[in-house]
DNA sequence: GCGTCCAGGTCTACC
DNA sequence: GGTAGACCTGGACGC
């Protein structure tokens, strides 16, 4: 194995980045938390598969253990996954003046946890609809067992070249079985620039119009995406969050998607991260 | 053991 | 533009 380090940001926290959300729950991401040693594998640009062991180091950066690849590109992926390159100074700056949100700040939260490439965070984000968590775990697993022989999420080469009939049982996607079948053809054909979506540097609101033309993608999925594109206007909130959201302000009824909207509108391009952090502060207080 | 509900929603047809 | 019904699956729950 080959090892480097990678610098971090000043306000960077390796623990709330890895339980940012449920992503570190999904393969191929291994977490032991024991050691703290975040494992993954992906498939790069030249189809051989990497083995990566990434551990946090007292010296303030990310220890990355590799068994093969290039380094530049290893780098590249362990910088999307960890949001290393993202400004949340923004974020910050809100925190320190609320002190209702200053926990925000002093905790170092906010950077959500990514896959490898945002083809593996689509498909992942189609599985979380309309399913239970089980489900959408079961089906990301069978995706690489069934497709993928070096434990990594397959490419979108491998998922086109699978029946819709072999993904719909087999993998159990079901009914999204035809939805992923066409991005990942769409893709292929480039019919879907994923790269123009990654480096997006336009408005956000077009950027989520662009997200619900893909079959799969809905309002709920179109806003988390955006988040992980680092937009983070939208709450879209689904049946978990409006449930919490109902706790933590003790309302009689689940609330409504505009009533969870209009709480946050004051924070203008930070509130859907807001509403996302307040739904989840009970995680980062855990011993 | 069996039937029903619903989960980190979305699509399509219809009005 | 708003709404009803269909959609895979499997765990939880009531009976």
């Amino acid at each position: 194995m080959e090892t480097f380090n990678l610098a971090l940001p000043h306000n960077f926290s390796f623990q709330s980045t890895v339980y940012s959300h449920g992503w570190i729950d999904l393969a191929p991401f291994a977490y032991d938390p024991d050691r703290r040693i975040l494992a993954y594998h992906i498939i790069d640009p030249t189809g051989q598969t990497l083995q990566l062991a990434v551990e946090y180091s007292d010296d303030h950066s990310l220890q990355v253990q590799y068994d093969k690849g290039i380094r530049s590109y290893i780098k590249k992926v362990i910088t999307r996954i960890f949001r290393l390159d993202e400004d949340l100074s923004g974020l910050y700056k809100l925190a320190d003046e609320s002190p209702q949100l200053r926990w925000i700040a002093d905790k170092s939260v906010g950077r959500l946890l990514r896959s490898g490439s945002l083809w593996e965070d689509l498909i992942k984000m189609i599985c979380t609809t309309n399913c239970s968590w089980v489900m959408t775990r079961n089906m990301i697993t069978n995706l690489i067992i069934e497709l993928s022989p070096g434990k990594a999420f397959p490419t979108p080469e491998m998922v086109a070249a699978c029946d819709e009939s072999f993904l719909r049982k087999k993998v159990k996607l079901g009914y999204r079985a035809p939805y992923i079948s066409e991005l990942a053809g769409n893709i292929i054909e480039e019919r879907l620039d994923l790269e123009a979506i990654e480096n997006w540097d336009g408005n956000d609101e077009t950027l989520y119009r662009q997200l619900l033309q893909i079959k799969g993608i809905g309002p709920y999925a179109a806003g988390s995406l955006l988040k992980l594109l680092g937009f983070y206007r939208h709450p879209a909130p689904d049946s978990w969050s409006r449930k919490k959201f109902m706790q933590i302000f003790s309302l009689s009824e689940v609330p409504t998607d505009s009533e969870i909207e209009k709480h946050y509108q004051s924070y203008a391009s930070w509130a859907g991260l807001v509403f996302w952090l307040e739904m989840t502060k009970d995680w980062y207080f855990r011993s």
